[in-house]
DNA sequence: AATACTATGATTAGAAA
DNA sequence: GTTTCTAATCATAGTAT
């Protein structure tokens, strides 16, 4: 027979369900689709879904437009854009850093991390993908920065900003909470730790993101 | 009478357009809410435009789940980080950085002038929404901090890193292209720029992103 | 611009293969 | 799990207000 007419809730028939989501997932895909095309409007959609009792949640189950995430990413980088300007007009440096770039700072790190562990078993593993000379090389960069690094902070705690706490001032402190971020402890340095890695990455850099370039030396 | 069959094109004339704009949006919206309440699943819809002649562009319609931007945004977060993830699985460390870091790096550098320049005319004017003691202690920490950043790089230019290709090993190299990020001097440090600007604000953190509260001191 | 109407086209619930 | 069928519901283009 044909159809009848639905109640507006949960479908508790789980087959029932799993054909509605397919149908009506098309549907709405379709209708997306002509809408962009009559109307000449940029727009996406991100569905989930559907939740399983013993699948990963969230599993992206359809993005529009398809084959297209680079578009995908430009609408909602617009949107995160003007959603953060609306609303809080005025708010504080505070609140601004609190918000944004706490958070910015910890997907950096996580992506840094979770890429690095994707590639390497452990952090400096990458070193691997180096020729023997860089390896060498780097591998007393590094020591001398670590080195030069703590000795700037012996530095300036002992000369400077004397009653600042400076493991709490770098945030480099009881920072295990971030997010579920595992840290490797590195052979080379104990000092060594999330947010050390990025410090220590945008101090090589200057304001065009680039290296600061070395000029000719001795190294010890 | 009734309806016609609609040509799947751009619909040309411009009452039409707006009108099937505004019915089929409210359609899509509708039948969106339908389906997540059906079958139980997550989804977000951003819909931009109608693009307009003398408009601004992207001007955001609708976004769906209606009066909640925080879900729009977990959803959203959830697609970018899969989609991170997925699709480039082997990439080295130095297209990491040029892809990702930089694109956070520029966004932070973005939103903070942004903002900055919303609130404050110059970079700094900040200041004064600080308390006077506070204001003093900063200018001195600011400056010290300065000092010893400068110093630092002399001194890794002078003596580290010598016969290293660091711009290829950190994929640093040739990076002028990033976006529109202008420049601003200022007259306390000609070092000092973009990201040496959000050095600056990073080292007089705490781990919660809150000004560092300096303690007394002598200042030269 | 917004709302109402309504004939018709489009979608889809339920069942079956 | 898919596809197909079909009647019933739903959506909406064109029009009018």
């Amino acid at each position: 027979m044909g159809r009848a007419k639905l109640k507006m809730e949960l479908i508790s028939n789980e087959r029932s369900r799993t054909l509605t989501f397919k149908k009506r997932k098309e549907g709405l895909t379709r209708k997306l689709r002509e809408f962009t095309t009559l109307c000449d409007v940029n727009a996406c959609m991100i569905i989930y879904g559907p939740k399983q009792e013993n699948g990963p949640v969230d599993e992206p189950a359809e993005i529009w437009p398809q084959n297209n995430p680079d578009e995908v990413r430009r609408m909602i980088e617009v949107y995160r854009a003007r959603n953060r300007d609306s609303g809080s007009k005025s708010f504080g440096l505070p609140d601004f850093f609190n918000d944004q770039k706490k958070k910015l700072e910890e997907e950096l790190v996580k992506l840094w991390r979770k890429n690095l562990a994707a590639k390497y078993p452990t952090w400096f593993e990458f070193l691997n993908d180096l020729p023997e000379s860089q390896l060498r090389d780097f591998a007393a960069g590094l020591k001398n920065k670590a080195d030069a690094e703590k000795s700037r902070i012996e530095f300036l705690k002992r000369n400077q900003f004397s009653g600042l706490d400076f493991d709490q001032f770098y945030g480099l402190n009881q920072q295990q909470q971030i997010s579920s971020v595992d840290h490797h402890h590195h052979d080379h340095d104990d000092v060594h730790c999330v947010n050390q890695d990025a410090l220590m990455m945008m101090l090589m850099m200057n304001e065009n993101n680039q290296l600061i370039e070395a000029g000719s030396f001795d190294q010890d």
